[in-house]
DNA sequence: CGGAATCCTCTTCGATACTG
DNA sequence: CAGTATCGAAGAGGATTCCG
């Protein structure tokens, strides 16, 4: 006789061990491409599915119910002027900072192989600045960022060896960099040097000193393959 | 017109980002938990059937060729005798290991949630003492452990601040604890007293003091949930 | 226009049976 | 012991439609 499985019930891989326990909530297909994106910051739906390019929008609104549910995730709605309904992490959600940014690690091993069809957006190059960020070579600086990748506006702030990353910032910041994304993958992964890209116009310096790009990129570059 | 398994080009999410290439290779269901036992030691097929209640063998196989393919596992043949061919992670897979401790990590918070049905195993909670090692517990110790959990033996040493595992070891215990899952389970998360179970008889103290004990129990205890 | 639900097809998973 | 083969069930992907 067998049982059907209605709607509801999550499949589960039934172990009682903390890491089988943590993919029973985000081990499926998107899930953590989704935590990906609102470790960034906050979402609209059509963000996401923006941000997600191949996602199924039946398979957004589904993983966003079951995040929802494991309360990783919650919606909030903004008030008046611009009123739009966002995906957030919740508390217990940004617990799965260092496991993704870990995962990311590893997985620049294999960005050396180039893949033509790869889609690529500005915020998942932010995200990896936060898993590279060298802490030695920040010692002293105290600089607040703003990147200008595509139209995205990203802040960056670099003070007492920490690093924080937001969409929004307080600050005034002390160097404004304009550029797009394939410039920006490739100062990152050192095969462009700031310098040159700043000469060719690649990179558009339009507040600051050219000493701090090339700091900011150092201290953000992905590890070379050995 | 039925194609058989080989004409299938791997899905891929077709994003250049670290976290959805490594999700490329590792993503898919069972895929993790798979580097989970090989991340305790080398394992025969039918160890990894054993330690991954509920894959099927079909699947099982099929993982463990991609795992090959993408050079994150290798398979061995050991020398006689006790002639087995074993799987073992390459050092490109031992890079996964960050990942997953860190996933586990997280995961510790949802197993506050006991269900009936969930399957244990020891190796799993010895990865977890991984996991949870607390570096400050350790300082001044040196101190070789030989854990037997429901017959299985793990070798642990706290040394210089730092823990190694295994399951073999060249060095002479300087204690030796045997105990069942329940039990060890119990003791991680500090339900029960590890003076208690040797009282008990639930923890056996094959040689070393109780206060050692005590001390592994405290340095690998799991965090408790706030 | 944002935020989905529905329908349909295709792929993957899971369980069991079978083989060198 | 170490896997293949098979097949029904569940999940994913895409297009379209619906609603406020």
């Amino acid at each position: 006789m067998k049982v059907k499985y209605h709607a509801g019930v999550k499949r589960s891989y039934g172990q009682y061990c903390a890491v089988a326990r943590a993919l029973d909530l985000v081990g499926e297909r998107w899930t953590l491409l989704i935590v990906r994106e609102l470790l960034v910051g906050p979402r609209r739906y059509t963000d996401l599915l923006e941000g997600l390019p191949g996602i199924g929008t039946n398979l957004l609104a589904l993983r966003l119910r079951e995040l929802e549910k494991a309360e990783l995730v919650q919606r909030r709605t903004l008030p008046p002027p611009g009123v739009a309904t966002v995906y957030e992490l919740t508390e217990l959600g940004e617990g799965l900072r260092e496991p993704v940014l870990a995962l990311g690690r590893r997985g620049g091993r294999f960005l050396a192989e180039r893949r033509d069809r790869d889609e690529r957006r500005p915020a998942w190059y932010v995200l990896s600045m936060e898993a590279t960020f060298d802490v030695a070579l920040a010692a002293g600086g105290d600089v607040a960022y703003e990147l200008r990748v595509d139209g995205e506006v990203f802040h960056v702030e670099v003070r007492d060896g920490t690093a924080s990353f937001g969409q929004s910032s307080r600050r005034v910041p002390d160097v404004i960099l304009a550029t797009d994304v394939d410039t920006f993958v490739l100062a990152l992964s050192g095969e462009v040097r700031p310098g040159a890209a700043l000469t060719s116009g690649d990179l558009e310096l339009l507040v600051g000193e050219r000493e701090q790009v090339e700091r900011l990129f150092r201290m953000f570059a992905w590890p070379r393959a050995a």
